[in-house]
DNA sequence: CTAAACGCTCACATCGATGTCATGGGCAAG
DNA sequence: CTTGCCCATGACATCGATGTGAGCGTTTAG
C-alpha cells in the first residue's frame, strides 16, 4: 500500500509517516518511481508508535527501542533494553504524576462542590 | 518573603513564578518598589500549580480551575467545575495511555530479552 | 489524452513553558 | 559612596511533533 492508505489505517497524518521515516522509526520500500510501499506489518508498527508517542516518548527514544533496524543486532538489543527501561521508569514515574494530579484535582472538585452547595444554601 | 526565596522553597524558578503570575496562576501584592512579596500560602499554591503543570494540564486550564482570583465567585465556581470535569477525563484517559504504553513496553522487553538469552545460547 | 487525486521534497509556521540576556532599579554591608 | 546581590521588564531562543503550502512528478479513471 502507498503511504495515504497507510495514513487512512492508522489515522497518523502523511506528514507524520515521513516524519516517522525521517526519524529512523519506519522503513519503506520505494516503488521505481520513489513513492514509499507499505505492508500489513507497518500498520502495526506505526500503531505501535502512536501509542509511545502518546505516553509522551520522544521519537529518538522509539528509535532506539523499536527494532525497525531490520537485522537484530545484539548490541543493539542490549542498548536498546538500556533505553527500555529507563522509558519505563518514566513512565511509571509519570503515572504516578498523573494519578497525584488527578487526586488533587479530586479534592479541588470536593471544594468547590461544597462551596456551590454552601451559596445554594444561603439562598 | 520576595520571589527568590520562593523559587527556592518550591523549586519554580524565578522565570516561571513571573509566567505563573502573568498567566494568572499566582497573585502577589508588590513593595513600594514593586517587587513581589509572597507568603506561606503561596508556597502551597506554586506547588500545586507545579502539580498541574507536571500532569500536562495548560496554564489556561489551571488559570480557570485555582480559585487564585481571590473572591469566589459562584458563577467562577461553576465554570470551574466544568473544566475540572474535563480535565479529570483527561488525565484518566492519559493515564490510561501511558499504562497501555508501559504494557507495550513490558512485552518488547520480554520479546528483547528472549533474544538476547538465545543469543547467548548460540555461543 | 486529460484531469483528478495522489505522492515527493523542501521550507516555514505553530504551540507552551522555560532559559537566557540586556538594561536598569533597590537595598544592605563595608 | 560603593560593591554585590536581588529584583523588574522585555525580547528573543528553544524543543518536538505536526500543519501547511509551494512546486513538481505519478498514477489512474474517464
Amino acid at each position: 500500500m502507498r503511504i495515504g492508505e497507510l495514513s487512512a489505517r492508522t489515522g497518523a497524518s502523511r506528514r507524520s509517516l515521513r516524519y516517522y521515516e525521517q526519524q529512523g522509526l519506519l522503513v519503506s520500500t520505494r516503488s521505481p518511481s520513489g513513492q514509499r510501499c507499505y505492508d500489513d506489518g507497518h500498520v502495526q508498527r506505526v500503531t505501535l508508535i502512536q501509542t509511545f508517542l502518546a505516553a509522551g516518548m520522544s521519537s529518538r527514544s522509539i528509535a532506539q527501542m523499536v527494532p525497525c533496524m531490520s537485522e537484530p543486532n545484539a548490541d543493539r538489543a542490549r542498548r536498546a533494553l538500556t533505553v527500555m527501561d529507563q522509558e519505563r521508569t518514566r513512565l511509571t514515574s509519570t503515572i504516578d504524576s498523573l494519578t497525584a494530579a488527578r487526586e488533587a484535582l479530586d479534592h479541588l472538585i470536593d471544594v468547590n462542590r461544597s462551596f456551590l452547595a454552601n451559596t445554594a444554601d444561603d439562598h
